[in-house]
RNA sequence: AGAGGGUUGGCGGAGUGGUCGAACGCGGCGGUCUUGAAAACCGUUGUGCCUGCAAGGGUACCGGGGGUUCGAAUCCCUCACCCUCUGCCA
C-alpha cells in the first residue's frame, strides 16, 4: 500500500503514475484522500481536547468523591460532561468515516513504478529484453501438447471435468512423474542457490490475502470456502511472504530467501477464452515460488540475481524463452518493476508465460507492516520484498512437450533425468 | 465439536472500577567501582499520532471490535487465538 506520506511527498508523480498505469480518475482520487486527510487531522484535534476535559473532569470527580458535601457539584459537572460526551460521540464517528474514507481510497490504489518501466497501455507495449532459441529437432508434424498428452496417456483433461470441472487436468503415468521431476528440480535448484524450503497452508485468511495485495483487487479471482473465512492461495507468495506480517526484523536477519512449492487455484473469471486449451490456464496448478525480502540498499541488485536465476532454469531446460520488461500497464497491482518469462511452444506457435519477477518496493511492507532495524542506530525501516514464479508447472510442462516431442515419443531434457526415476530411457515410448 | 481456564510492555509476571502507561523480576542502555572484565551498586528503559526550534505538552494503545460508567487493564457482550479435559477423525 502506498503510505499517506509517500503520496504527500509528490502528489502529482502519483497521480502522473496512476494515471500511467490505468488508473481512472487517480486525480480526483488522490485530492479527495489529500482533503479527507487534512479534514481528519483537524477533528481529530479537536477530539483530543475534549478527551482531554472529559478526563480532568473524571479526575476531578474522583476528588470530590472523597468528599460528602460535594455531590451537588458532582451532579452538576456530570451535567457538563453528557454534554461533552454528546460532542465527543459526533467527533467520532465523523473521525471514524473519514479514517473509513481513507481507507477506502488506499486501498484501491496500486503500486508506483521505477523509472525503468516504460510506459504503455498493454501488453504490446511491453519490451523485449532478451530471447534465447533453441534448435530442437522437431518432427515433421508438429502438435499441440494437449494432442501430445492424450497420444501418450499423459494428462486427462475430460476426466478432470468430471470430478470437479473445467481447468482441473488429472495427470497420469510419466506426465505426473513428469510433473513431480519438475518440481523436484526447480525445488532443488533453489535450494542450491541459498533459498531456504517451505511447506505452506494452502488456505489463508483475509488479512493476509490482503497483506499480499490479492485484496481487495483479486477478490473474484480467488476461491473461498464457505463455511469459514478462508481463501485458496492462488499463489505461494501470499502465505510465503506472510510468514513475516507484523514483524521487525533485525538487520542481521536479512536477506530473507524462501522456495515453496504449492498447489495454486484460481477463479480466472472472464479469462476463459476459447483459445484457451491444455494447460495454457487452469484453475489449479502448480508451481515453485520464490520470496526474498532485503534492505532497500541491497533489493535492487538481489533482484537483478532473482532474474538470472530463473532464467538460468530456462537455460538448463533449453527451451526457447524470452524476458520482458512489464510496461506501466500491464504492472501487477502491486508490483514496482516485473520481468515476465515466456518460453515458445512451438506445437501451438504461441509464447506462455512461464514466470513473473516482480519488485514490490515498499507495498507489501506497509501492508504485511513488516520493518527492519538496522543495527548500528535502532532505526527502523520498511523492507523492500521481492517474488518470482521459478517455475509455474503447466505452461513449463507444455512447452517441454511441444518442444522435445519426436517421431517416437517425448525426450526428457537430461537435467530433469536424476530427478525422474521412473523416466531413465531419456525418451517416453508409450503409444 | 462440547466444557473449563487463559491472552498484560523485549521476556517472565502482578494488578478485579479512580491520577495505571501499568508493581516486581529478568533482559537492554548509561554510570560508579576496576588495569580490563565479571559481580555489586545507582540511574534509565514501550509504540503510534498531534503540537513545539527545543525542552516539553496532548492523545491513543493492557488479543480485536462493541457496550456499561463521571471514570475500565479491571465489569458486560462478541470475535480470534492459546492451554487442559471430553468427543470425533487422517
Amino acid at each position: 500500500m502506498l503510505t499517506l506520506s509517500q503520496i504527500q511527498q509528490d502528489p502529482d508523480k502519483v497521480i502522473q503514475q496512476l494515471q500511467q498505469r490505468g488508473v481512472c480518475h487517480a486525480e480526483t482520487l488522490v485530492h479527495r484522500l489529500l482533503n479527507i486527510v487534512q479534514t481528519k487531522k483537524q477533528q481529530q484535534d479537536q477530539l483530543e481536547k475534549i478527551n482531554h476535559q472529559l478526563k480532568e473532569h473524571a479526575k476531578t470527580i474522583a476528588q470530590w468523591m472523597k468528599i460528602k458535601t460535594a455531590a451537588q457539584k458532582i451532579d452538576s459537572l456530570k451535567k457538563e460532561i453528557s454534554c461533552l460526551k454528546k460532542q465527543q460521540q459526533k467527533e467520532k464517528q465523523q473521525i471514524q468515516g473519514y479514517a473509513q474514507g481513507i481507507q477506502d481510497i488506499l486501498v484501491q490504489l496500486p503500486n508506483v513504478f521505477c523509472t525503468t518501466v516504460p510506459i504503455g497501455k498493454y501488453s504490446q507495449d511491453n519490451t523485449i529484453v532478451h530471447e534465447r532459441f533453441f534448435i530442437h529437432s522437431l518432427p515433421k508434424v508438429v502438435v499441440p501438447h494437449w494432442d501430445i498428452a492424450q497420444k501418450y496417456d499423459l494428462i486427462d483433461f475430460s476426466i478432470g471435468t468430471k470430478i470437479t470441472g473445467t481447468g482441473f487436468p488429472v495427470y497420469k503415468n510419466e506426465g505426473a512423474q513428469l510433473q513431480r521431476a519438475l518440481i523436484q528440480f526447480f525445488l532443488t535448484e533453489a535450494i542450491k542457490n541459498g533459498y531456504q524450503e517451505i511447506m505452506l497452508p494452502l488456505l489463508v485468511n483475509h488479512a493476509t490475502a490482503f497483506n499480499t495485495g490479492q485484496l481487495p483487487d483479486k477478490e473474484g479471482q480467488m476461491y473461498k470456502i464457505q463455511d469459514h473465512p478462508f481463501y485458496l492461495i492462488p499463489t505461494a507468495e501470499v502465505p510465503l511472504t506472510n510468514l513475516y506480517q507484523k514483524r521487525i526484523l533485525s538487520e542481521k536477519d536479512l536477506p530473507i530467501k524462501h522456495v515453496a512449492y504449492t498447489p495454486c487455484f484460481r477463479r480466472e473469471a472472464g479469462s476463459w477464452g476459447s483459445n484457451v486449451r491444455g494447460l495454457n490456464r487452469l484453475h489449479q496448478f502448480d508451481k515453485v515460488e520464490i520470496v526474498e525480502i532485503h534492505t532497500p540498499q541491497q533489493s535492487f541488485q538481489a533482484f537483478k540475481k532473482m532474474i538470472a536465476y530463473v532464467q538460468q532454469l530456462l537455460e538448463k531446460l533449453q527451451l526457447t524463452y524470452r524476458k520482458v520488461l512489464l510496461c506501466s500497464g500491464d504492472l501487477g497491482f502491486t508490483a514496482y518493476c516485473t520481468y515476465d518469462f515466456e518460453v515458445y511452444a512451438p506445437g501451438q506457435k504461441k509464447w506462455l508465460e512461464v514466470s513473473s519477477v516482480s519488485h514490490f518496493d515498499t507495498y507489501q511492507a506497509h501492508r504485511l507492516q513488516l520493518k527492519y532495524e538496522e543495527d548500528e542506530q535502532q532505526r527502523k525501516h520498511w523492507v523492500h520484498t521481492l517474488n518470482g514464479s521459478a517455475l509455474a508447472l503447466p505452461r513449463v510442462m507444455a512447452s517441454l512437450l511441444e518442444t522435445y516431442q519426436t517421431a517416437q515419443g517425448i525426450q526428457i531434457p537430461s537435467v530433469l533425468l536424476p530427478y525422474a526415476y521412473h523416466l531413465r530411457e531419456s525418451t517416453v515410448f508409450r503409444v
